[in-house]
DNA sequence: GGGTTTCTGAAATGCTCGCTCCACTATAGA
DNA sequence: TCTATAGTGGAGCGAGCATTTCAGAAACCC
């Protein structure tokens, strides 16, 4: 049915994804997404139909291929007691004073969507806050197995905390690595003692 | 000493500090700006220089009239024991559910700026982190004079957390206020019980 | 009131933006 | 092999961008 592409959709999404997590979808021109995905124009707007569209394939591409993999450990059956001091201490490194490189990290596609001007899409806006919703769900479940004696309006408490940690952290990061380790560490802290 | 000015500096800051606030540097226009103040572009850069030196006046006076009148219940001379959950309460009240009003709230300027492509400058970072820095000290002055008998250490973690959960709530609030509300009354909670 | 200085309005600068068009190429199915 | 179909390259679209220029208008100082 006629001629096949020559280029890998996904690796033009990841090139793509890379230039709106670090710049914000505004901020990126196509041209530059030419120049890192080594792309044409028309072959970019014949796969993804605008940059709008290219944007939208690589949220979906950010959650399934950066988030959803970091969460899992969380959402196994049965999750180890640390796994979410163990993810705190991950973001924590990520995050957190980058050990002599020269560059920052960039936080989080998502959040820094959110803080941008295209949050005032509905569209957009649900998908971060379903988002949210799902790290409520795997650090709530982290709680649970740190604290599964813990009264339920405790343990939500400490899981509404951690994940207000982590999107502090997630903001902070692109602009002062160790305010996001502080708030990553003071998050991590009640994980290590009280009960059990 | 030639012709005097016929609008206020000030006013035309405050017309563009809403703009920036609301829809991030990069993505104001400086013909939005002009319609905003009703300024000609002339009287902007004559007196302001560049789009980014009115950005750099909007940024200070957010501070001086939106952050720190905020701030100084927190940071008077023996500060009410209530003060930082009077000030969390406040922010509820500003970030989650808007009651029927059609818009959502704009977030925080500096959380915004720090999430977007013009954060990448030193100056801008430098700012930021003095703002985060600024909150710190604001609210370990509230915490302190809720809990002035805890161990340093946990006065610091409740600082962090009560900060984190602040800044996650502006990110959060423009996309989701009912999350921004519950990281606000999660910071709260331990305000509420325990010493004292 | 004259002269100097400063502010203002309108037009236009060159540039980049997202996007489209079209001729051309390559492939898959008949 | 022939043909219909789909991908690619390059040039170019109009619109909008931040910024500049310059002539004229206004207000201060003397």
């Amino acid at each position: 049915m006629g001629r096949t592409a020559t280029f890998a959709t996904a690796d033009a999404v990841r090139s793509a994804r890379s230039l709106f997590w670090a710049e914000g979808y505004e901020n990126t021109s196509m041209s530059a997404i030419q120049q890192a995905t080594g792309l044409n124009a028309s072959s970019i707007y014949h796969a993804f139909g605008s940059k709008r569209g290219l944007f939208e394939a690589a949220i979906a591409n950010y959650l399934e291929e950066v988030v959803r993999p970091g969460l899992a450990p969380l959402l196994a059956t049965d999750p180890s007691p640390h796994a979410l001091a163990d993810y705190l201490g991950r973001a924590a490194d990520l995050l957190g004073e980058p050990g002599g490189s020269e560059s920052l990290p960039d936080g989080c596609l998502l959040v820094n969507t959110a803080c941008a001007g295209i949050a005032r899409e509905e569209s957009v806006r649900e998908v971060i806050t379903s988002y949210r919703a799902e790290l409520v769900r795997a650090f709530g479940a982290g709680v649970a197995a740190r604290f599964p004696e813990a009264p339920a309006a405790e343990r939500e408490r400490i899981t509404e905390t951690g994940v207000s940690a982590l999107l502090a952290a997630l903001v902070m990061s692109r602009v002062d690595p160790s305010a996001a380790r502080s708030a990553l560490d003071a998050a991590r802290e009640p994980l290590r003692t009280s009960t059990s």
